[in-house]
DNA sequence: AATCAATAAAGAAATTTTTCTTTAAAAGAA
DNA sequence: TTCTTTTAAAGAAAAATTTCTTTATTGATT
Protein backbone atom coordinates (compact mmCIF):
# COMPACT_ATOMS: atom_id res chain seq x y z
CA UNK A 1 0.00 0.00 0.00
CA UNK A 2 0.83 3.33 0.19
CA UNK A 3 1.22 3.57 -3.95
CA UNK A 4 2.19 6.67 -5.42
CA UNK A 5 -0.42 8.44 -6.80
CA UNK A 6 -0.58 7.64 -9.99
CA UNK A 7 -1.18 11.14 -11.80
CA UNK A 8 2.35 13.19 -11.71
CA UNK A 9 2.35 16.89 -12.04
CA UNK A 10 2.57 17.67 -15.33
CA UNK A 11 5.53 20.41 -16.28
CA UNK A 12 3.14 21.90 -18.31
CA UNK A 13 -0.05 22.10 -20.84
CA UNK A 14 2.52 22.03 -24.07
CA UNK A 15 4.46 19.59 -25.42
CA UNK A 16 8.79 20.89 -24.95
CA UNK A 17 8.98 19.69 -28.92
CA UNK A 18 5.95 22.34 -29.77
CA UNK A 19 8.01 25.21 -28.55
CA UNK A 20 10.98 24.36 -30.32
CA UNK A 21 9.15 24.08 -33.41
CA UNK A 22 7.37 27.49 -33.01
CA UNK A 23 10.83 29.63 -33.86
CA UNK A 24 10.93 27.26 -37.29
CA UNK A 25 7.49 28.17 -38.40
CA UNK A 26 8.12 32.23 -37.37
CA UNK A 27 11.04 31.29 -39.86
CA UNK A 28 9.04 30.09 -42.00
CA UNK A 29 6.51 32.47 -41.68
CA UNK A 30 8.61 35.39 -41.95
CA UNK A 31 9.94 34.29 -45.32
CA UNK A 32 6.44 34.79 -46.88
CA UNK A 33 6.45 38.36 -46.12
CA UNK A 34 6.92 40.06 -49.25
CA UNK A 35 4.84 37.41 -50.65
CA UNK A 36 1.29 38.84 -51.68
CA UNK A 37 -0.50 35.98 -49.79
CA UNK A 38 -2.29 36.92 -46.44
CA UNK A 39 -2.90 33.54 -45.65
CA UNK A 40 -1.23 30.10 -45.39
CA UNK A 41 -2.26 26.59 -44.54
CA UNK A 42 -0.62 24.07 -42.37
CA UNK A 43 -0.56 21.71 -45.74
CA UNK A 44 1.61 24.81 -47.67
CA UNK A 45 4.03 24.91 -44.42
CA UNK A 46 3.97 20.97 -44.31
CA UNK A 47 5.39 20.73 -47.34
CA UNK A 48 7.97 22.80 -46.98
CA UNK A 49 9.15 21.98 -43.38
CA UNK A 50 8.73 18.21 -43.37
CA UNK A 51 6.04 18.61 -40.32
CA UNK A 52 3.06 16.76 -40.34
CA UNK A 53 0.23 19.06 -41.52
CA UNK A 54 -1.68 17.84 -38.21
CA UNK A 55 1.27 18.61 -35.75
CA UNK A 56 1.09 21.88 -36.89
CA UNK A 57 -2.37 22.61 -36.26
CA UNK A 58 -2.12 21.14 -33.07
CA UNK A 59 0.73 23.18 -32.30
CA UNK A 60 -0.96 26.62 -33.18
CA UNK A 61 -4.18 25.62 -31.56
CA UNK A 62 -1.88 25.94 -28.26
CA UNK A 63 -1.74 29.74 -29.09
CA UNK A 64 -4.99 29.94 -29.71
CA UNK A 65 -4.75 31.13 -32.96
CA UNK A 66 -7.75 29.88 -35.13
CA UNK A 67 -7.43 28.99 -38.90
CA UNK A 68 -9.91 29.65 -41.55
CA UNK A 69 -11.27 26.44 -43.29
CA UNK A 70 -10.54 26.44 -47.13
CA UNK A 71 -7.89 29.55 -46.70
CA UNK A 72 -5.81 28.65 -43.77
CA UNK A 73 -4.17 30.95 -41.12
CA UNK A 74 -3.74 34.78 -41.23
CA UNK A 75 0.22 35.06 -41.55
CA UNK A 76 0.40 38.60 -39.94
CA UNK A 77 -1.49 37.13 -37.18
CA UNK A 78 0.44 34.02 -36.79
CA UNK A 79 3.47 35.66 -36.46
CA UNK A 80 1.92 38.38 -33.85
CA UNK A 81 1.02 35.32 -32.00
CA UNK A 82 4.16 33.23 -31.87
CA UNK A 83 6.44 36.06 -30.77
CA UNK A 84 3.84 37.54 -28.30
CA UNK A 85 4.02 33.48 -26.94
CA UNK A 86 7.82 33.16 -27.22
CA UNK A 87 8.53 36.39 -25.66
CA UNK A 88 10.31 38.54 -28.35
CA UNK A 89 8.76 41.81 -26.45
CA UNK A 90 9.61 40.87 -23.67
CA UNK A 91 13.57 40.96 -23.29
CA UNK A 92 15.17 39.06 -21.03
CA UNK A 93 19.05 40.43 -19.83
CA UNK A 94 22.39 37.33 -19.86
CA UNK A 95 25.87 37.12 -19.47
CA UNK A 96 28.07 34.92 -20.91
CA UNK A 97 31.02 33.07 -19.71
CA UNK A 98 33.60 32.18 -21.93
CA UNK A 99 34.06 34.39 -24.85
CA UNK A 100 36.02 32.11 -27.10
CA UNK A 101 34.74 30.89 -30.43
CA UNK A 102 31.65 29.92 -29.94
CA UNK A 103 31.00 32.98 -26.64
CA UNK A 104 31.92 35.71 -29.59
CA UNK A 105 29.96 34.27 -32.10
CA UNK A 106 26.38 34.60 -30.22
CA UNK A 107 27.39 37.92 -28.76
CA UNK A 108 27.80 38.93 -32.38
CA UNK A 109 24.65 37.30 -33.63
CA UNK A 110 22.48 40.10 -34.39
CA UNK A 111 19.19 38.14 -34.44
CA UNK A 112 19.05 38.18 -30.62
CA UNK A 113 18.20 41.42 -29.85
CA UNK A 114 14.95 41.12 -32.03
CA UNK A 115 13.83 37.30 -30.35
CA UNK A 116 13.79 39.08 -26.97
CA UNK A 117 17.75 38.08 -25.35
CA UNK A 118 19.77 40.62 -24.56
CA UNK A 119 23.62 39.83 -23.61
CA UNK A 120 24.52 42.43 -21.64
CA UNK A 121 28.28 41.36 -20.67
CA UNK A 122 30.56 38.79 -21.12
CA UNK A 123 33.09 37.15 -18.50
CA UNK A 124 36.33 35.44 -19.39
CA UNK A 125 39.27 33.94 -17.70
CA UNK A 126 41.63 34.64 -20.16
CA UNK A 127 43.67 38.33 -19.05
CA UNK A 128 43.83 38.82 -22.70
CA UNK A 129 40.29 39.31 -23.37
CA UNK A 130 39.10 40.73 -20.01
CA UNK A 131 38.92 44.34 -21.08
CA UNK A 132 38.60 44.39 -24.35
CA UNK A 133 35.06 44.52 -26.34
CA UNK A 134 33.23 42.43 -28.57
CA UNK A 135 30.95 44.74 -30.52
CA UNK A 136 30.04 46.77 -28.02
CA UNK A 137 29.73 44.28 -25.39
CA UNK A 138 32.85 44.62 -22.79
CA UNK A 139 34.64 41.52 -21.16
CA UNK A 140 35.30 41.67 -17.14
CA UNK A 141 37.20 38.67 -15.50
CA UNK A 142 35.00 35.96 -14.31
CA UNK A 143 36.28 36.75 -10.62
CA UNK A 144 34.05 39.90 -10.85
CA UNK A 145 31.06 37.89 -11.53
CA UNK A 146 29.45 38.13 -8.83
CA UNK A 147 30.48 41.97 -8.04
CA UNK A 148 28.97 42.57 -11.55
CA UNK A 149 25.63 40.54 -10.86
CA UNK A 150 25.01 42.36 -7.94
CA UNK A 151 25.00 45.98 -9.77
CA UNK A 152 23.16 44.27 -12.51
CA UNK A 153 21.04 41.13 -12.19
CA UNK A 154 20.66 39.20 -15.25
CA UNK A 155 18.03 36.04 -15.38
CA UNK A 156 20.10 34.25 -18.16
CA UNK A 157 23.73 33.15 -17.64
CA UNK A 158 25.23 31.45 -20.86
CA UNK A 159 28.13 29.02 -20.51
CA UNK A 160 30.41 28.98 -23.80
CA UNK A 161 33.67 27.63 -21.49
CA UNK A 162 35.44 24.57 -21.99
CA UNK A 163 33.22 21.62 -20.65
CA UNK A 164 35.51 21.12 -17.79
CA UNK A 165 34.40 24.35 -16.92
CA UNK A 166 30.94 24.04 -17.59
CA UNK A 167 29.89 22.75 -14.08
CA UNK A 168 32.15 24.63 -11.49
CA UNK A 169 31.01 28.11 -13.32
CA UNK A 170 27.21 26.80 -13.30
CA UNK A 171 28.04 26.69 -9.46
CA UNK A 172 29.05 29.96 -8.83
CA UNK A 173 26.47 31.60 -10.95
CA UNK A 174 23.64 29.56 -9.46
CA UNK A 175 25.61 30.93 -6.33
CA UNK A 176 24.53 34.30 -7.43
CA UNK A 177 21.31 33.73 -7.64
CA UNK A 178 21.05 33.28 -11.43
CA UNK A 179 17.76 31.89 -13.03
CA UNK A 180 18.36 29.92 -15.69
CA UNK A 181 21.18 28.78 -17.88
CA UNK A 182 21.82 28.18 -21.49
CA UNK A 183 24.76 25.59 -21.18
CA UNK A 184 27.03 25.17 -24.62
CA UNK A 185 29.06 23.32 -23.48
CA UNK A 186 29.84 19.20 -24.30
CA UNK A 187 28.80 18.33 -20.52
CA UNK A 188 25.82 18.25 -19.35
CA UNK A 189 26.01 20.33 -16.57
CA UNK A 190 23.37 19.53 -13.09
CA UNK A 191 21.56 22.12 -11.02
CA UNK A 192 19.05 22.52 -8.43
CA UNK A 193 15.30 21.93 -9.50
CA UNK A 194 14.64 25.93 -8.83
CA UNK A 195 17.14 26.73 -11.81
CA UNK A 196 16.11 26.40 -15.51
CA UNK A 197 19.22 24.39 -17.44
CA UNK A 198 19.18 24.24 -21.03
CA UNK A 199 21.63 22.20 -22.60
CA UNK A 200 22.19 22.80 -26.56
CA UNK A 201 24.68 20.00 -27.85
CA UNK A 202 26.00 20.77 -31.18
CA UNK A 203 27.82 17.96 -30.57
CA UNK A 204 24.65 15.46 -30.41
CA UNK A 205 23.93 16.91 -33.70
CA UNK A 206 26.95 15.41 -35.70
CA UNK A 207 26.76 12.44 -33.59
CA UNK A 208 23.06 11.99 -35.26
CA UNK A 209 24.41 12.93 -38.59
CA UNK A 210 27.23 10.78 -38.83
CA UNK A 211 25.38 7.90 -37.63
CA UNK A 212 22.96 8.35 -40.30
CA UNK A 213 25.43 8.63 -42.38
CA UNK A 214 26.59 4.91 -40.91
CA UNK A 215 23.31 3.59 -41.29
CA UNK A 216 22.60 0.32 -42.86
CA UNK A 217 26.30 -0.29 -42.54
CA UNK A 218 26.22 -1.04 -39.27
CA UNK A 219 29.35 -0.87 -36.95
CA UNK A 220 30.54 -3.61 -35.18
CA UNK A 221 31.86 -3.94 -31.95
CA UNK A 222 33.80 -6.00 -29.82
CA UNK B 1 -10.73 -2.99 -47.49
CA UNK B 2 -7.35 -2.49 -48.57
CA UNK B 3 -6.43 -0.90 -45.35
CA UNK B 4 -2.81 -0.12 -44.84
CA UNK B 5 -0.30 -2.32 -42.76
CA UNK B 6 -0.52 -1.31 -39.72
CA UNK B 7 3.26 -1.90 -38.96
CA UNK B 8 5.60 0.84 -40.62
CA UNK B 9 9.11 0.87 -41.86
CA UNK B 10 11.34 1.71 -38.48
CA UNK B 11 13.79 4.12 -39.20
CA UNK B 12 16.24 2.29 -37.13
CA UNK B 13 16.35 0.44 -33.99
CA UNK B 14 17.56 2.75 -31.99
CA UNK B 15 16.14 5.88 -30.49
CA UNK B 16 17.18 9.01 -31.65
CA UNK B 17 17.11 10.09 -28.31
CA UNK B 18 19.84 8.30 -27.21
CA UNK B 19 22.11 8.71 -29.76
CA UNK B 20 21.75 11.97 -28.72
CA UNK B 21 22.85 11.07 -25.46
CA UNK B 22 25.64 9.40 -26.08
CA UNK B 23 27.70 12.51 -26.55
CA UNK B 24 26.72 13.57 -23.06
CA UNK B 25 28.16 10.55 -21.94
CA UNK B 26 31.15 10.46 -23.58
CA UNK B 27 31.69 14.11 -22.19
CA UNK B 28 31.31 13.15 -18.70
CA UNK B 29 33.55 9.71 -18.64
CA UNK B 30 36.44 11.61 -20.15
CA UNK B 31 35.55 13.95 -16.54
CA UNK B 32 36.60 10.78 -14.84
CA UNK B 33 40.12 10.67 -16.15
CA UNK B 34 42.41 11.25 -14.09
CA UNK B 35 40.41 9.61 -11.46
CA UNK B 36 41.68 6.42 -9.69
CA UNK B 37 38.21 4.70 -10.54
CA UNK B 38 38.12 1.74 -13.30
CA UNK B 39 34.60 1.53 -13.05
CA UNK B 40 31.35 3.70 -13.17
CA UNK B 41 28.13 3.10 -12.48
CA UNK B 42 24.77 3.97 -13.52
CA UNK B 43 23.23 5.57 -11.33
CA UNK B 44 26.49 7.34 -10.26
CA UNK B 45 26.20 8.90 -14.02
CA UNK B 46 22.54 9.50 -13.42
CA UNK B 47 23.29 11.91 -10.28
CA UNK B 48 25.49 14.00 -12.29
CA UNK B 49 23.79 13.70 -15.65
CA UNK B 50 19.87 13.79 -14.00
CA UNK B 51 19.20 11.27 -16.37
CA UNK B 52 17.20 8.00 -15.30
CA UNK B 53 19.42 5.36 -14.05
CA UNK B 54 17.32 2.50 -16.49
CA UNK B 55 17.65 4.38 -19.33
CA UNK B 56 21.58 4.80 -19.33
CA UNK B 57 21.69 1.06 -18.59
CA UNK B 58 19.59 0.75 -21.42
CA UNK B 59 21.23 3.47 -23.84
CA UNK B 60 24.54 1.41 -23.42
CA UNK B 61 23.25 -1.39 -23.91
CA UNK B 62 21.93 -0.47 -27.19
CA UNK B 63 26.46 -0.60 -28.02
CA UNK B 64 26.72 -4.33 -26.67
CA UNK B 65 28.52 -3.05 -23.42
CA UNK B 66 28.08 -5.19 -20.24
CA UNK B 67 27.85 -3.82 -17.00
CA UNK B 68 28.63 -5.70 -14.04
CA UNK B 69 26.75 -6.42 -11.01
CA UNK B 70 27.35 -4.63 -8.01
CA UNK B 71 30.53 -2.16 -9.82
CA UNK B 72 29.12 -0.64 -12.74
CA UNK B 73 30.70 -0.14 -16.14
CA UNK B 74 34.32 -0.33 -17.60
CA UNK B 75 35.31 3.32 -17.82
CA UNK B 76 37.67 3.30 -20.99
CA UNK B 77 35.84 0.05 -22.69
CA UNK B 78 32.70 2.40 -22.00
CA UNK B 79 34.79 5.20 -23.40
CA UNK B 80 36.22 3.39 -26.65
CA UNK B 81 32.74 1.61 -27.31
CA UNK B 82 30.78 4.96 -28.04
CA UNK B 83 33.70 6.66 -29.84
CA UNK B 84 34.02 3.54 -32.32
CA UNK B 85 29.57 3.44 -32.27
CA UNK B 86 29.59 7.48 -32.73
CA UNK B 87 32.41 7.46 -35.70
CA UNK B 88 35.32 8.95 -33.97
CA UNK B 89 37.86 6.94 -35.79
CA UNK B 90 35.62 6.93 -39.43
CA UNK B 91 36.40 10.85 -39.88
CA UNK B 92 34.27 12.29 -42.32
CA UNK B 93 34.80 15.17 -45.04
CA UNK B 94 32.63 18.25 -45.10
CA UNK B 95 32.03 21.87 -46.73
CA UNK B 96 30.75 24.49 -44.54
CA UNK B 97 29.03 27.39 -46.30
CA UNK B 98 28.66 30.78 -44.50
CA UNK B 99 31.88 32.28 -43.19
CA UNK B 100 30.16 34.51 -40.88
CA UNK B 101 30.32 34.19 -36.68
CA UNK B 102 28.84 31.27 -36.31
CA UNK B 103 30.61 29.43 -39.37
CA UNK B 104 34.33 30.76 -38.36
CA UNK B 105 33.57 29.63 -34.73
CA UNK B 106 32.59 26.68 -36.26
CA UNK B 107 35.85 25.75 -38.30
CA UNK B 108 38.14 27.19 -35.25
CA UNK B 109 36.56 24.18 -32.48
CA UNK B 110 39.33 22.30 -32.28
CA UNK B 111 37.60 19.23 -30.84
CA UNK B 112 35.56 18.33 -34.55
CA UNK B 113 38.54 16.29 -35.84
CA UNK B 114 38.44 14.32 -32.46
CA UNK B 115 34.78 13.37 -33.28
CA UNK B 116 35.64 12.36 -36.76
CA UNK B 117 34.50 15.82 -38.37
CA UNK B 118 37.31 17.49 -41.00
CA UNK B 119 35.97 20.70 -42.62
CA UNK B 120 38.15 20.83 -45.26
CA UNK B 121 37.26 23.83 -46.81
CA UNK B 122 34.58 27.36 -46.58
CA UNK B 123 32.41 29.04 -49.03
CA UNK B 124 31.19 32.49 -48.86
CA UNK B 125 29.62 34.75 -51.68
CA UNK B 126 31.37 37.78 -49.56
CA UNK B 127 34.41 38.52 -52.03
CA UNK B 128 35.87 39.69 -49.17
CA UNK B 129 36.41 36.75 -47.33
CA UNK B 130 37.01 34.31 -50.50
CA UNK B 131 40.97 34.03 -50.72
CA UNK B 132 41.25 33.90 -47.35
CA UNK B 133 41.88 31.43 -44.29
CA UNK B 134 40.51 30.87 -41.08
CA UNK B 135 43.22 28.90 -39.19
CA UNK B 136 44.36 26.70 -41.99
CA UNK B 137 40.99 26.28 -44.02
CA UNK B 138 40.38 27.86 -47.38
CA UNK B 139 37.38 30.22 -47.87
CA UNK B 140 36.22 30.11 -51.56
CA UNK B 141 33.51 31.92 -53.70
CA UNK B 142 30.00 30.18 -53.49
CA UNK B 143 29.81 29.63 -57.10
CA UNK B 144 33.17 27.46 -57.27
CA UNK B 145 31.68 25.28 -55.00
CA UNK B 146 30.90 22.49 -57.68
CA UNK B 147 33.90 22.45 -59.16
CA UNK B 148 35.61 22.14 -55.61
CA UNK B 149 33.13 19.75 -54.91
CA UNK B 150 34.08 17.41 -58.14
CA UNK B 151 37.80 17.52 -57.22
CA UNK B 152 37.13 16.58 -53.51
CA UNK B 153 33.76 15.21 -52.46
CA UNK B 154 32.88 15.99 -49.48
CA UNK B 155 29.67 13.59 -47.27
CA UNK B 156 28.58 16.59 -45.21
CA UNK B 157 27.71 20.05 -46.24
CA UNK B 158 27.02 22.71 -43.13
CA UNK B 159 25.02 25.88 -43.92
CA UNK B 160 25.96 28.14 -41.51
CA UNK B 161 24.53 31.46 -44.10
CA UNK B 162 21.39 33.51 -43.11
CA UNK B 163 18.18 31.71 -43.24
CA UNK B 164 16.91 33.40 -46.46
CA UNK B 165 20.36 31.74 -48.11
CA UNK B 166 19.71 27.87 -46.70
CA UNK B 167 17.13 26.58 -49.14
CA UNK B 168 18.90 27.81 -51.92
CA UNK B 169 22.46 26.42 -50.76
CA UNK B 170 20.47 23.28 -49.84
CA UNK B 171 19.69 23.30 -53.37
CA UNK B 172 22.84 24.00 -55.22
CA UNK B 173 24.95 21.75 -52.62
CA UNK B 174 22.43 18.75 -52.93
CA UNK B 175 22.62 19.15 -56.68
CA UNK B 176 26.17 18.27 -57.16
CA UNK B 177 25.40 15.55 -54.95
CA UNK B 178 26.19 16.42 -51.07
CA UNK B 179 24.60 12.83 -48.72
CA UNK B 180 24.02 14.59 -45.66
CA UNK B 181 23.68 18.85 -44.57
CA UNK B 182 23.95 20.10 -40.94
CA UNK B 183 21.89 23.40 -41.23
CA UNK B 184 22.51 25.86 -38.59
CA UNK B 185 20.35 28.65 -40.00
CA UNK B 186 16.66 29.33 -37.90
CA UNK B 187 14.78 27.72 -41.11
CA UNK B 188 14.24 23.60 -41.53
CA UNK B 189 15.66 23.08 -45.01
CA UNK B 190 13.70 20.53 -46.71
CA UNK B 191 15.54 17.74 -49.08
CA UNK B 192 14.62 14.73 -50.90
CA UNK B 193 14.59 11.59 -48.69
CA UNK B 194 17.84 10.32 -50.09
CA UNK B 195 19.38 12.84 -48.05
CA UNK B 196 20.53 13.25 -44.46
CA UNK B 197 19.17 16.78 -43.28
CA UNK B 198 20.03 17.51 -39.40
CA UNK B 199 18.67 21.00 -38.52
CA UNK B 200 20.43 22.39 -35.50
CA UNK B 201 18.65 25.42 -34.43
CA UNK B 202 19.95 27.57 -31.58
CA UNK B 203 17.02 29.65 -31.56
CA UNK B 204 14.53 26.63 -30.31
CA UNK B 205 16.92 26.56 -26.91
CA UNK B 206 16.55 30.30 -26.36
CA UNK B 207 12.35 29.85 -27.02
CA UNK B 208 12.28 26.67 -24.40
CA UNK B 209 14.65 28.79 -21.85
CA UNK B 210 12.40 31.83 -22.40
CA UNK B 211 9.39 30.14 -21.83
CA UNK B 212 10.73 28.34 -18.78
CA UNK B 213 11.29 31.61 -17.31
CA UNK B 214 7.43 32.70 -17.86
CA UNK B 215 6.03 29.61 -17.06
CA UNK B 216 3.64 30.16 -14.19
CA UNK B 217 2.84 33.07 -15.67
CA UNK B 218 0.90 32.59 -18.56
CA UNK B 219 1.10 35.12 -21.10
CA UNK B 220 -2.29 36.33 -22.32
CA UNK B 221 -2.98 36.14 -26.09
CA UNK B 222 -6.33 38.31 -27.78
C1' DA C 1 -28.77 25.98 -55.71
C1' DA C 2 -26.22 21.94 -55.48
C1' DT C 3 -21.97 19.78 -55.51
C1' DC C 4 -17.16 19.44 -54.87
C1' DA C 5 -12.72 20.04 -52.77
C1' DA C 6 -9.68 21.80 -49.32
C1' DT C 7 -8.93 22.54 -44.87
C1' DA C 8 -9.16 23.21 -39.65
C1' DA C 9 -10.23 20.94 -35.61
C1' DA C 10 -11.06 17.40 -32.47
C1' DG C 11 -10.47 12.99 -31.07
C1' DA C 12 -8.63 8.17 -31.55
C1' DA C 13 -4.98 5.30 -32.43
C1' DA C 14 -0.34 4.21 -32.97
C1' DT C 15 4.23 4.90 -31.97
C1' DT C 16 8.05 6.25 -29.42
C1' DT C 17 10.32 7.19 -25.30
C1' DT C 18 10.74 7.18 -20.52
C1' DT C 19 9.97 5.40 -16.08
C1' DC C 20 8.83 1.71 -13.02
C1' DT C 21 9.12 -3.13 -11.43
C1' DT C 22 11.08 -7.40 -10.93
C1' DT C 23 14.81 -10.55 -11.06
C1' DA C 24 19.27 -12.20 -10.57
C1' DA C 25 24.00 -11.60 -9.80
C1' DA C 26 27.78 -10.43 -7.03
C1' DA C 27 30.57 -7.69 -3.86
C1' DG C 28 31.18 -6.75 0.79
C1' DA C 29 29.92 -7.20 5.71
C1' DA C 30 28.67 -9.84 9.58
C1' DT D 1 29.34 -19.15 5.28
C1' DT D 2 25.25 -16.29 5.22
C1' DC D 3 23.11 -12.02 4.86
C1' DT D 4 22.64 -7.51 3.03
C1' DT D 5 23.07 -4.20 -0.36
C1' DT D 6 24.05 -2.50 -4.77
C1' DT D 7 23.62 -2.90 -9.32
C1' DA D 8 22.71 -4.45 -14.29
C1' DA D 9 19.35 -6.27 -17.14
C1' DA D 10 15.04 -7.39 -18.95
C1' DG D 11 10.48 -6.65 -19.26
C1' DA D 12 6.09 -4.15 -18.14
C1' DA D 13 3.81 -0.06 -17.64
C1' DA D 14 3.17 4.64 -18.17
C1' DA D 15 3.72 8.89 -20.35
C1' DA D 16 4.61 11.72 -24.12
C1' DT D 17 4.37 12.59 -28.84
C1' DT D 18 3.10 11.88 -33.43
C1' DT D 19 0.14 10.21 -36.92
C1' DC D 20 -4.30 8.81 -38.53
C1' DT D 21 -9.36 9.27 -38.88
C1' DT D 22 -13.49 11.55 -38.84
C1' DT D 23 -16.32 15.53 -38.96
C1' DA D 24 -17.80 19.87 -40.21
C1' DT D 25 -17.08 24.21 -42.40
C1' DT D 26 -16.52 27.07 -46.22
C1' DG D 27 -14.99 28.81 -50.49
C1' DA D 28 -15.10 27.68 -55.29
C1' DT D 29 -17.27 25.41 -59.31
C1' DT D 30 -20.84 23.66 -62.05
N1 LIG E 1 33.12 26.49 -31.20
C1 LIG E 1 32.21 25.62 -31.60
O1 LIG E 1 31.81 25.63 -32.73
C2 LIG E 1 31.65 24.60 -30.64
C3 LIG E 1 30.97 23.48 -31.15
C4 LIG E 1 30.44 22.54 -30.26
C5 LIG E 1 30.59 22.73 -28.90
N2 LIG E 1 31.25 23.80 -28.44
C6 LIG E 1 31.39 23.93 -26.99
O2 LIG E 1 31.34 25.27 -26.62
C7 LIG E 1 32.29 25.56 -25.63
C8 LIG E 1 33.19 26.67 -26.11
O3 LIG E 1 33.84 26.30 -27.31
P1 LIG E 1 34.83 27.30 -28.00
O4 LIG E 1 35.24 26.71 -29.29
O5 LIG E 1 34.24 28.66 -28.03
O6 LIG E 1 36.07 27.24 -27.00
P2 LIG E 1 37.22 28.33 -26.81
O7 LIG E 1 38.38 27.62 -26.23
O8 LIG E 1 37.41 29.11 -28.06
O9 LIG E 1 36.64 29.33 -25.74
C9 LIG E 1 36.54 29.06 -24.38
C10 LIG E 1 36.72 30.34 -23.61
O10 LIG E 1 36.43 30.11 -22.24
C11 LIG E 1 37.40 30.78 -21.46
N3 LIG E 1 37.48 30.16 -20.14
C12 LIG E 1 38.11 29.03 -19.78
N4 LIG E 1 37.94 28.78 -18.48
C13 LIG E 1 37.19 29.79 -17.99
C14 LIG E 1 36.70 30.09 -16.70
N5 LIG E 1 36.91 29.30 -15.67
N6 LIG E 1 35.97 31.21 -16.57
C15 LIG E 1 35.72 32.01 -17.62
N7 LIG E 1 36.17 31.77 -18.85
C16 LIG E 1 36.90 30.67 -19.03
C17 LIG E 1 38.66 30.68 -22.26
O11 LIG E 1 39.58 31.68 -21.88
C18 LIG E 1 38.15 30.87 -23.67
O12 LIG E 1 38.12 32.24 -24.02
C19 LIG E 1 33.04 24.27 -25.37
O13 LIG E 1 32.54 23.66 -24.23
C20 LIG E 1 32.74 23.44 -26.57
O14 LIG E 1 32.67 22.08 -26.26
C21 LIG E 1 31.78 24.74 -29.28
N1 LIG F 1 25.86 33.48 -34.69
C1 LIG F 1 25.08 32.82 -33.86
O1 LIG F 1 25.39 32.73 -32.69
C2 LIG F 1 23.81 32.18 -34.32
C3 LIG F 1 22.86 31.81 -33.38
C4 LIG F 1 21.66 31.20 -33.81
C5 LIG F 1 21.47 30.96 -35.16
N2 LIG F 1 22.41 31.32 -36.05
C6 LIG F 1 22.15 31.09 -37.45
O2 LIG F 1 23.33 30.74 -38.13
C7 LIG F 1 23.38 31.38 -39.39
C8 LIG F 1 24.64 32.21 -39.47
O3 LIG F 1 24.66 33.18 -38.45
P1 LIG F 1 25.86 34.18 -38.34
O4 LIG F 1 25.69 34.97 -37.12
O5 LIG F 1 27.14 33.44 -38.51
O6 LIG F 1 25.61 35.11 -39.61
P2 LIG F 1 26.65 36.04 -40.38
O7 LIG F 1 25.90 37.08 -41.06
O8 LIG F 1 27.74 36.41 -39.46
O9 LIG F 1 27.30 35.06 -41.46
C9 LIG F 1 26.63 34.66 -42.60
C10 LIG F 1 27.67 34.46 -43.72
O10 LIG F 1 27.04 33.88 -44.84
C11 LIG F 1 27.52 34.50 -45.99
N3 LIG F 1 26.55 34.33 -47.08
C12 LIG F 1 25.39 34.99 -47.30
N4 LIG F 1 24.79 34.53 -48.39
C13 LIG F 1 25.57 33.56 -48.89
C14 LIG F 1 25.48 32.72 -50.03
N5 LIG F 1 24.44 32.76 -50.86
N6 LIG F 1 26.47 31.84 -50.24
C15 LIG F 1 27.52 31.76 -49.40
N7 LIG F 1 27.67 32.54 -48.32
C16 LIG F 1 26.69 33.42 -48.07
C17 LIG F 1 27.73 35.93 -45.59
O11 LIG F 1 28.65 36.59 -46.47
C18 LIG F 1 28.28 35.77 -44.19
O12 LIG F 1 29.67 35.65 -44.20
C19 LIG F 1 22.12 32.21 -39.50
O13 LIG F 1 21.17 31.50 -40.28
C20 LIG F 1 21.63 32.34 -38.11
O14 LIG F 1 20.22 32.37 -38.03
C21 LIG F 1 23.57 31.93 -35.66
Amino acid sequence: MNKTIPSRKKHSVLPAPTIRRFPLYLSFLKSLKGKENVYVSAPDIAKTLRIDSTQITKDFSFIKVAGKTKVGYEINKLVQNIEKFLGYRDPKKAFIIGIGNLGTALIKYNQFSQEGLEIIAGFDIDTEKVGTRVISTKIYHIKNFKKRFNETPVEIGIITTPSEQAQIIADTIIECGIKAIWNFSASPISAPGTVIVENTSIDSGLAMIKWKLNAGRPLIYK
